[in-house]
DNA sequence: GATTAGCTGACTGAATTGCTTGGTTAAATA
DNA sequence: TATTTAACCAAGCAATTCAGTCAGCTAATC
């Protein structure tokens, strides 16, 4: 089993796909820089997605990537599965030939391990996180740090508020 | 988040121990015979399993290792996290400066997984495993095998119905 | 004094992670 | 039609970790 930062930013992006969702394909350098992911190695990732049936994408200008599937319709297990980081916890694959082809002391223990995980991975969609709350302040703060910048690039100020804010 | 032969050999071992338990101490070589596990990974192994007073080790002949508290109060979190293999899905260790100083989109979630991992694997002890039934099948066959190999090693055979088993 | 078995450190090949570089291709727009 | 946009693809890379080996040490027993 592991976690790492591969499968976080999977669902991360996602996520931030799901909140972005309806006005039109989101492109990955505007994940890359609300979410602060290089933009190369989400193109991997989404790479996977995509095989996954999990996003679907348009090319050329305007272009970008939007869900495949209603929110409530992708769970986070999945994601993570997509980016090949299992969350079984068995170094057998649920086989059982742990042990030179038998059952090793504690093949069981890991099982039930992975149905937890996987029970409650599982039973979370983005349409959940989307409606979580601390969910929505962070976005609501990486939304208007976004909106700054693009401000602060074309030569204006951002009003002084809101600077501190971020 | 990680959990790979590392901390399952720590918990497979420390259980073996367990088991054993009674007939004073039990050396890494009948562990690592018993459970299949390198005998100098193992001494890496019970090198932080010591540090982390799990167990206590005997030195000289007839000498080896034993647990250094009841089974009941040694549970399966605490021996994954003995030899490093954090439980925590987070990858700012729950302290919520992922994206640069603040809180990333998902970082509850990864808290909310890792409060769940932790309260299934700490509400698990040695006892509660060595107790389980087919913890006991699997324990009963390597301990055979184990006697088996014993005879045939001083020149004996080995009934044939066990070996059969095996 | 020989043997046993714990203890320690250095090292290694293989795999994975997170990321970069340097392209190509498809679609929109000027 | 030329240019730009942004998806797509492949190779390579530094760093880390894993699982394990090797060699040598020390403490206890016989």
């Amino acid at each position: 089993m592991r976690l790492t930062t591969k499968g976080r930013y999977a669902v991360t992006a996602m996520l931030d796909l799901a909140l972005h969702e309806g006005r039109g394909p989101i492109s990955l350098a505007d994940i890359s820089e609300r979410q602060g992911i290089s933009l190369s190695y989400l193109e991997q990732l989404f790479a996977k997605l995509r095989r996954n049936d999990l996003v679907r994408s348009v090319r050329g200008p305007g272009g970008g990537y939007q869900l495949s599937r209603e929110q409530g319709r992708i769970n986070v297990a999945e994601v993570i599965d997509a980016v090949n980081e299992s969350v079984d916890a068995t170094g057998c694959h649920g086989k059982g030939d742990c042990q030179s082809g038998q059952t090793c002391l504690t093949h069981n223990l890991w099982c039930d391990l992975s149905d937890q995980i996987h029970a409650f991975l599982s039973g979370i969609s983005l349409c959940d996180l989307v409606q979580r709350k601390d969910v929505q302040e962070v976005a609501l703060r990486q939304d208007r740090r976004r909106e700054d910048q693009l401000i602060m690039s074309t030569g204006e100020q951002a009003p002084a508020e809101r600077k501190a804010a971020v």
